[in-house]
Formats: C-alpha cells, structure tokens, sequence
DNA sequence: CAAAGTAGTTATCGACTGATAACATGTCAA
DNA sequence: TTGACATGTTATCAGTCGATAACTACTTTG
C-alpha cells in the first residue's frame, strides 16, 4: 500500500479533514486515533507522530472548523453585511453538518481544560466576528447565535439536516418555526 | 465496607444522581461506569448488575434529568403561566448546572442510535411542555429553546456558570447581552 | 550513485473498560 | 433457627486505546 507519498503539511491537512468528519459524528472522547487514521488512508502511530496526541489532533480539528465557520461568514459579508445574510451562510454550513457539529463536540469536552480554552477562543472569535461585519450589537448578536445552537443542536440530533431520522409531527413544527424566523437568520 | 444497605430501587436511584453528575461533566464516552461506581460508593459490576449495560444507565441519567426539568417547569408554570416564568426556572436549572448539561451531552452522543432516539423524544416532550404550560405559538417556544441552548452550551464551555472561567471581555458582553434579554426568558 | 533526510510502517506495550461469573453477606418469613 | 431471597463483592477477561520504538522505503541532492 501507501500508493501515494505526500508531505508532512499535505498528509496533516488530509489528516485535519478526516479528522473533523470523525470527531464530528462520535465526538472527542468517542473517536479512536485509529478511526481518523484508517479514513485518512494511514497507520494511526504516524498520526500521533504528526500531531503529537489525540488532544491536540482535536484541537487542530476545532480550529479548523472554526477557521472555516468565520471564513463563510466573511464571504457572506463580503455579498450582503447583514444578518440574514450570515443565516443564509450558517444554514449551509448546517447542511454540510460536519463543522458546526465537531464544534459542538468540542464544547461539550470543555472539561478538559486544554480543549475548554481553546474552543472558547474560538467562539470569542466566531461572535466577534458576527459583530465585526454585520455592525450587530450584542443582544443581536445573540439572538443570531442563540438560534444558531439550536439549529446545531437539532442537526446533532437528527432532527434537521442530511441524516435526519422520520420526523415526529413535533419536529416538523419546529422545524417550520425555525424556517419561519427571518429577523435574524 | 458496605456501611449501608439499600433496595434495590433506592441504590438504583442513588446511581441515577451519581449517573447524572459524571456523565454531565465527561460525557458518554469520557465517563466509565466505574466513575459512576464511585460516586455512588458502589463496585462497578454492580452497577452493570443493576441497569444492563453503560448505554442503559446513560439513558436512566438522560430520563431523569429530562424529568426534573419537565417538573421545574411545571412548578414555574403554576406560579406563573409564562415564558418569563419558565425562563427564571431555566436559570436556576442552570445553576446547577448537571441536568442540562446532562442532556446537552445526550444530544451530543445522538449517533448511538438507541440514544438518539430516546434524547429526541425528551426534547420533544419539553418543547411540547413549554408550549402546553404557558400557550406560546411555535415561534415563541423555538425563541425560548434555542436561547436556553445557548445558555446550556455557554454553561457548558465555562463561559456562564457556578465553574466559569475567568471572563474575557466578549464573554462579559454576551453574558450582559443574555441577561438584557427580557422577551422571553 | 551514495548518503542524508523525509514519509511511512509494523510490532508492541501498559492502562483502561465494559461485562461475566462465582462467591459472600445481610435480611426476613415461617 | 433456618433457609431462601436480595444485596452486594472480588476475581477475571477479552477487547480497545494512545503512545513509543524500531525498522523500511522513497526522494532529493551533491
């Protein structure tokens, strides 16, 4: 095997993204080493030798989504400044589903102080961020990031997005509540 | 050892509290039944003895704390029938801090399918409880929820909380942000 | 081509985990 | 009192996991 040979920078890369997907659907403490190794096509010892520990493949997986999540708001900021703009660009993140929910996973891990410091970094940016290009202020910003973990919440649990489970009449009326809301999102 | 002996419901529900607490701080996956073995000063066997499996403990702790919020709001509602009522309780609920952090990490781990399926249908009952209790239409009730998640993922990060981190300055900010919000919670 | 550096592997380990089985101990009715 | 049942325990296991070490193979450079 080993087809193809890339370098260091390149296979982390790949790395990070099979990472992201793995962490996103089972979560830090759930997701093996190997897990990401085998969907990225390698050994898993050489990815604790590219990343050093599990901790900090996380951390680069966390960062990564997070990275990105700003990224789309800057581009959606970039067509339209506003709100409803950016709840256009979060409810495709949503469809993707794989970077707001590994985002997710790494607030729940919180407890583990390396991985709570970091994430809080990265939803201090993501929020000042919102602010920064919408001219929102806080008790908007809020509202658009309130409704933003419920819809991550939702998707996490199979009530909205691809993998979503046969809808319960409850569900669809939610649903309909969130499609329904237009001041912010 | 073995100071006290119990029935087995009681030991059971002893186990449920101990449950609760562990796998709110750690997760499903970051928690061992011996964790919740002894907290609950028991030996770990027994515990399996008792629920079955880790997943059916997992479930007892996810029912009981989706329970308790139920009754809070309940017992806010017949103080008083209204969102701003129920969202008092939701902030004492959150000083606590366990049962919704509890339940955050139940929809986390919704991609253990008996778990999702039973974590889906406890945020079904509350919602339809919240609308039941104080009469709000679909908008109102997703205004409501989506605000406690946020809340109950900013809890669950150390941003707001009896265990929060020293504020950074955006956190401050939201923090205010949230308590300015007087609309529905 | 040789040698040095880079990309990757296999082998292995100690620690941990959920679960099973067998055994022990306390309690209560007849 | 005794025996049956309920409440626990200790011993143990097979599997998994993160991490280390040692080795291999490819690639580039002089």
């Amino acid at each position: 095997m080993a087809r193809t040979r890339m370098t260091a920078a390149e296979r982390g890369e790949q790395l990070v993204r099979a990472a992201v997907r793995a962490f996103a659907t089972t979560g830090y403490a759930g997701t093996s080493t190997d897990d990401v190794a085998r969907l990225a096509g390698v050994s898993q010892p050489y990815v604790i030798r590219l990343f050093g520990s599990k901790q900090r493949l996380f951390i680069a997986a966390i960062d990564h989504a997070s990275a990105r999540i700003e990224q789309a708001f800057r581009d959606a900021a970039a067509e339209r400044a506003d709100l409803k703009s950016l709840g256009t660009a979060y409810e495709r993140l949503l469809a993707e589903r794989e970077l707001l929910a590994v985002l997710l996973h790494g607030f729940a891990a919180s407890s583990e102080p390396e991985i709570g410091e970091r994430v809080r970094e990265c939803f201090g940016r993501i929020y000042a961020e919102v602010r920064r290009l919408t001219g929102a202020d806080p008790e908007q910003a809020r509202d658009f990031l309130s409704t933003g973990m419920l819809l991550t919440v939702l998707a996490s649990m199979r009530v909205l997005g691809p993998d979503a489970v046969p809808p319960q009449p409850w569900m669809s009326e939610l649903a309909a509540a969130v499609k329904a809301d237009d001041t912010c999102l």
